[in-house]
RNA sequence: GCCUCCAUGGUCAAGCGGUUAAGACAUCGCCCUCUCACGGCGGUAACAAGGGUUCGAUUCCCUUUGGGGGUACCA
């Protein structure tokens, strides 16, 4: 058993962004492949931002995806409370030890003057910075003040001079200029820790030994490294993980229903294709494979593969890899997972069945079904030019004439089953002597009035049934002479 | 602006000083075939640019260019 213990400490916001779920994913893998600790705690100190509900999407997404922790806010493992609202006091011991060992310092100025500060800073041109007005105030000043219940915040205390560095596992050495280290706040006027505190605090007391985030904290770790050396403790293994953004580098977007785990899930992507995707956006296990389960991911995980430079999230890949987990599930399983989208754009009483068998090879995305299906229930309007296929050599006209031909052939089948239909069928081209597509092709069309179809023009027969086949035949042969 | 990270085909990527520079998606062509899809076979397509280091750079270093991130009482 090795003593790794990662982390995946999400604020509640509502969803799951894809980037996040990849965050726990190899947060997740990273533990399980090394024998360790996978946690969850939950980072809602921005009491601004609360959202109903976020936390229950939280452990929704996690469960559904298998991404189980082992200790958590439904799982005290001793290192609780799990939720970062529930530590107030633990943060404001830490805020004030690390003022008594001169790291951090009081400051009692006012969001006003902090604005203003900014926009005389901005007139010039500068960047903001905070100017230190509190830094100096002199012991009795800063009891005086706490004693008249002035609000204030605790800022840390940087170095000026000199660069600081540290050993990312997946960037390698990063070194950052200490003059670019703000000195910012560690505990805000309403007595909740920032991130910047928060996640320092709970990480070394619930013993995170590998802590694995986005890499906008890349810049911002040195400070963590600054907070875990003043209070002596172990800085963590770092991980940063490049960002995953859209065609162009745009980013991924809740609006544009690209971005979150859900809306991909309703959508009918499969969360063991989400998973997979996920994780080798931005790592690979070195082979050709690309088909990996929750389980095997567990196995051969490595840090090492995980690559440094921003991935583009590719929605066609993507829709293959959907298409490959659709293909693997058991009939049955596809047919019931296709049921709710028959429902929506069927009302015949068709073999179900059957069109799941004709379907499950084609379908990338659950969602897509409806425009497959949908001229099982009617025909759309079509163009006649569809009669003519170059490949198929039927003309409009060869077209006209193989359907008035067939219509008695398809009247005289009594027994309505797929090889019977496609035995006479075949058994009347033979009679004439052409080539299959002379009949088929323009059968098909009739039948279904699109280029494209599950299933060939038996298939279709068969599942519309008798009565059916030989009203649309019947239309298309209409249809037909009403174009020439 | 300042700081910082990144850079192999359209996309994901292997590579870690000497290779005909893998593979996958997409794309194109062929085969299979009652359409499409599946499946099979094949094609097009890449080391951002310029300097070094080296017997030898895609690989190491520097510069440029391009892109990302940070610069909040958000995380």
């Amino acid at each position: 058993m090795s003593n790794i213990k990662t982390r995946f400490a999400p604020s509640p916001t509502g969803y799951m962004h894809i980037g996040n779920l990849r965050t726990a994913l190899y947060s997740y893998l990273i533990a399980k492949s090394n024998g360790g600790t996978f946690m969850l705690r939950i980072e809602d100190t921005d009491q601004n931002r609360f959202v109903e509900g976020a936390m229950d999407v939280i452990y929704r997404t996690l469960e559904l995806c298998g991404l189980n922790y082992d200790e958590g806010p439904d799982k005290d493992m001793g290192n609780g409370p799990y939720i970062q609202s529930q530590r107030r006091d633990i943060y404001i011991k830490y805020a004030k030890k690390l003022v008594e060992l001169g790291h951090a310092y009081y400051c009692f100025c006012s969001k006003e003057r902090l604005d203003g500060l900014r926009e005389e800073l901005e007139a010039k041109g500068l960047p903001y910075e905070y100017d230190g007005h509190c830094k100096n105030l002199s012991p009795e000043e800063i009891q005086k003040k706490l004693d008249a219940g002035e609000p204030y915040v605790i800022r840390q205390i940087m170095p000026k001079e000199g660069v600081s560095e540290y050993d990312d596992a997946v960037y390698g050495k990063i070194t950052i200029e200490n003059s670019t280290l703000e000195e910012q706040i560690l505990l805000k006027s309403d007595g909740m820790p920032t991130y910047n505190f928060a996640n320092v605090v709970d990480d070394h007391l619930m013993g995170v030994t590998h802590v694995v985030r986005g890499n906008e904290y890349i810049t911002s770790t040195p400070k963590y490294n600054l907070l875990y050396d003043a209070f002596g403790w172990e800085r963590p293994c770092y991980i940063h993980l490049p960002l995953i953004t859209k065609e162009g580098g745009k980013k991924l977007s809740k609006r544009e229903g690209d971005a979150s785990f859900e809306d991909f899930y309703n959508k009918g992507y499969l969360k063991d294709a989400i998973i997979n995707y996920v994780a080798l956006l931005g790592w690979s296990p070195g082979g050709e494979r690309e088909i990996y389960s929750l389980k095997e991911l567990e196995e051969i995980f490595s840090i090492k593969g995980i690559n440094n430079s921003p991935a583009v999230f590719d929605m066609a890949k993507f829709r293959w890899m959907n298409g490959e987990y659709i293909k693997m599930m058991a009939p049955e399983d596809f047919h019931k997972a296709a049921l709710p989208y028959y429902e929506k754009c069927l009302t015949r009483k068709l073999d179900l069945k059957r069109i799941s068998e004709l379907l499950q090879s084609r379908v990338e995305v659950l969602c897509d079904i409806p425009d497959y299906v949908d001229f099982f229930e009617n025909v759309c309007d079509y163009d006649v030019s569809m009669y003519v296929h170059k490949k198929m050599k039927t003309t409009v006209e060869s077209s006209l004439e193989a359907l008035q031909n067939v219509i008695p052939v398809l009247e005289s089948i009594d027994d309505w089953q797929e090889e019977k239909i496609h035995s006479a069928l075949m058994e009347h081209i033979a009679q004439k002597g052409v080539k299959n597509g002379i009949v088929l092709w323009p059968l098909r069309t009739a039948l279904s009035g699109k280029m494209s179809t599950p299933g060939g023009a038996v298939e279709i027969a068969y599942i519309i049934g008798k009565e059916e086949t030989l009203a649309r035949v019947n239309n298309a042969v209409n249809f037909i002479k009403a174009s020439l």
